[in-house]
DNA sequence: GGCATGTGTATTTTT
DNA sequence: TACACATGCC
């Protein structure tokens, strides 16, 4: 896997040299930011202005400076780009270890800290993480068991229930107001909405499950807990934090725990790229960053290293009309006679054709594939596209959209290993039960109930006394249960129990009905195999599971293989079930061929996950109202300034050239199956004077890319002797 | 009663 | 594509 900076990071390190001659490679602003002592600081970052580059060497500086690598914590939106700025502040320092150093995610470094200390916040540490799918799934089962949803009037769906809560938890607003500013049609129903959350937070504390939101909860908690929060904020002499514009309230209260009156806090950001406000990032944090933490001193930088004046210029004016922010202008000293090129296209073929063209048409021309890249809003408006590009062999990887994770088939093999993991977790049972044949949602709440899968709810968890948790005795777990008195299924999943419970035997390294060591210790220390040996054991049950429920498993076996792939990194099961929830992988290859990592690809990507990258060549697709802004953000201006900052991200990834496709056309699957074309209008973030700052091309037209396209076609007696002379290999990768 | 199966439909962005 | 919902089968 190939961290998006990586290129940078290796160009940075092999010029410098490890003593502080990198101060030298600075400008005023960025040094300003670098040495900065004490107190508050707030880098406003313009998108390319050297911010990783200025938060490396400010970690590097603290480092040289004396400060012990474990004091410094750095707070990241990935744990990719963590991983990266650590890695370069200890080349640059000069020390070997940056492990030494935390880093990460607020959820992961939440998951970190809790695990050792969430005692004092009434949290054992044998909980599991859910990732939203799988709260959606538990609120699911409670609004079933309710009854909701079968009134006459609609009940709110899983997901929107999920999102509710989520919303609530992470703006630290009532939930009536939630429902009114978000969700008015779900007001009236108030509250069974309640009555639902309530349920599920009682749930996720019988069953020792943490959401996203929980983990900020119990961290800010802590952080904030008379006894530990001197311990905790006590270890780190400076935290960092990068895309600050993205945190959220909660976020910023975990800040003002962890920093403590110390208030040796940096913050990162940039208010002009602040879109996560879905969910419940303020840019709020950063404006009034100075007024939360007073005495802060501000830092902006405004050289843009990247990109082309001409791009610039573009961007900013799609800028200049946004309302709040702290003003900056970016400039650059890379002078360029190409405008940006706005391309209008008839219909979402033409772009398609229009942009796969230009694509091999840049390769052909020098610039590798994995220096160009294609920008959309939502997931699907790639999907012609990806067609295509598999239709011509042109190999991609997509980034964002639907995720591995997601996958039905992952989402199974997931749910064995952490009914493993954690015995009493209800939506992994109920998906697991539901394997066996004649067994649907009725019968398998009996079995859950039989086995105990739900604890009372009312019992309390075990008192945060001594080291191990005194757990329930050996019978009470839902699982020694399953293997010692098998429940009652239908005849046809006889030998399908039978084979489950071999399966999950298998894994736990404990032999099957045997009476379990009356030893307290936590069942999961016992001689367990290799993560990556469990799923090949499960897989014995799951193999003919999966190819009954999913009509494409030959596809998805190839998904299994690296599920395998990726366990082999892992030492405990723990680890890799923790660490696949917070840090999924979030791209997929599936139709591009064998992935070939040291192959040449095309970078696809929402505009929300190209955020921090940078390449060559940029596409954006589907410029038109609707599209950019969706449709679904126009209610109120907040929504549209959001959108104007999504757009602003997209147009600022590109450094050279940067090109904005607008079908005239484009189908729109509400209206109906026949034809559900509709006429689009040109964004309105496009209108003048920032269209003007754009080089006009018509896809179709005699001009523009009439030659570019010619190169793809067949009938091109150029292209035909090209194609003889190149590699085979690389050609049809 | 509860399960498998088929049909229609609605799909933002993500730690 | 996956999910909610309706229908027919054990």
């Amino acid at each position: 896997m190939l961290s998006r900076e990586a290129v940078i990071t290796v160009r940075f390190v092999k010029s410098r040299t490890s003593d502080a001659s990198w101060l030298e490679g600075l400008n005023d602003a960025q040094r300003a930011a670098v040495v900065h002592q004490v107190g508050p600081l707030l880098i406003v970052a313009g998108a390319g202005t050297g911010k990783t580059k200025t938060l490396a060497c400010r970690v590097a500086h603290l480092i040289s400076a004396g400060m012990p690598p474990e004091r410094i914590l750095l707070l990241t939106f990935t744990r990719r780009a963590a991983e990266t700025m650590l890695d370069r502040a200890a080349k640059m320092a000069g020390i070997g270890d940056g492990g030494r150093m935390w880093g990460g995610t607020f959820h992961a470094v939440a998951n970190r800290l809790l695990r050792t200390y969430g005692r004092a916040v009434d949290l054992t540490p044998d909980f599991t993480v859910m990732d939203e799918s799988d709260a959606a799934d538990l609120i699911h089962l409670i609004r079933t068991e309710l009854g909701l949803g079968k009134g006459e009037k609609r009940f709110p769906k899983k997901a929107t229930l999920a999102a509710i809560h989520s919303l609530m938890v992470n703006s630290q607003r009532p939930l009536r107001e939630v429902l009114e500013a978000q969700f008015p049609w779900c007001v009236e129903e108030a509250a069974r909405v309640r009555e639902v959350l309530e349920g599920y937070g009682r749930r996720k504390k019988s069953q020792r499950l943490l959401d996203y939101d929980d983990l900020l909860l119990y961290f800010s908690a802590l952080v904030s807990s008379s006894g530990m929060a001197e311990k905790v904020a006590g270890q780190f002499d400076q935290v960092l934090v990068d895309e600050y514009q993205d945190t959220n309230l909660l976020q910023a209260e975990i800040l003002q725990g962890l920093c403590g009156a110390r208030r040796n806090l940096t913050v990162v950001g940039d208010d002009a790229q602040s879109i996560y406000s879905f969910r419940a990032a303020t840019i709020r944090n950063i404006l009034d960053f100075p007024k939360q933490f007073p005495g802060t001193t501000v830092v902006t930088l405004e050289q843009n290293y990247r990109s082309t004046q001409p791009i610039l210029a573009a961007a900013n004016a799609v800028m200049k009309p946004a309302k709040e922010r702290y003003t900056k202008e970016l400039w650059s000293t890379r002078k360029s006679n190409e405008k940006p090129v706005l391309c209008t296209c008839r219909d979402e073929a033409e772009q398609t054709e229009s942009v796969c063209a230009a694509v091999l048409d840049y390769r052909e021309r020098g610039i590798p594939l994995m220096r160009q890249a294609v920008l959309f809003r939502t997931g699907h408006h790639s999907a012609m596209l990806e067609i295509e590009l598999s239709r011509r062999n042109i190999p991609f990887r997509k980034f964002g959209g639907l995720k591995f994770l997601e996958a039905g088939h992952i989402k199974d093999m997931l749910a064995f290993l952490r009914i493993l993991e954690n015995p009493h977790d209800e939506i992994s049972w109920f998906r697991v039960l539901q394997f066996l044949d004649g067994v649907g949602p009725t019968s398998a709440r009996r079995i859950m109930a039989q086995l105990g899968v739900q604890r009372g709810e009312d019992r309390a968890l075990p008192a945060p006394t001594d080291e191990d948790s005194p757990m329930e005795s050996p019978a009470a777990n839902p699982l020694t249960m399953l293997l010692q008195s098998p429940p009652a299924v239908p005849t046809a999943a006889k030998g399908q129990l039978q084979e489950l419970r071999q399966s999950l035997a298998d894994c736990q390294g404990v032999r099957h009905s045997r009476k379990a060591a009356s030893s307290t210790i936590d069942s999961g220390e016992r001689a367990e195999p290799a993560v990556s040996v469990q799923i090949e054991r499960l897989r014995k049950f799951y193999e003919p599971v999966f190819e009954r429920l999913y009509d494409n498993a030959s596809v998805r076996a190839r998904d299994l293989e690296q599920l395998v792939q990726i366990a082999l990194r892992y030492r405990s099961r723990r680890s890799f079930v923790t660490d696949l929830t917070l840090d999924p992988p979030h791209s997929t290859s599936d139709f591009s061929g064998p992935p070939h990592l040291d192959d040449d690809y095309l970078v696809l990507s929402t505009i929300h996950s190209a955020k921090g990258c940078e390449w060559d060549v940029v596409h954006v697709l589907h410029a038109a109202d609707g599209n950019i802004p969706s449709d679904m953000a126009v209610r109120d201006e907040q929504g549209v300034e959001e959108e104007r900052r999504l757009f602003y991200v997209a147009l600022t990834r590109a450094k050279d050239r940067l090109y904005v496709y607008f079908p005239l056309r484009y189908y729109d699957r509400r209206f109906g199956a026949s034809d559900g074309h509709t006429f689009a209008q040109l964004t309105r973030f496009l209108m003048r004077p920032a269209r003007a700052l754009f080089a006009e091309q018509i896809a179709d037209g005699d001009d523009g890319l009439a030659p570019i396209r010619r190169l793809g076609a067949d009938a091109d007696p150029q292209s035909r002797v090209r194609r003889l002379m190149s590699d085979p290999r690389t050609e049809s990768a």
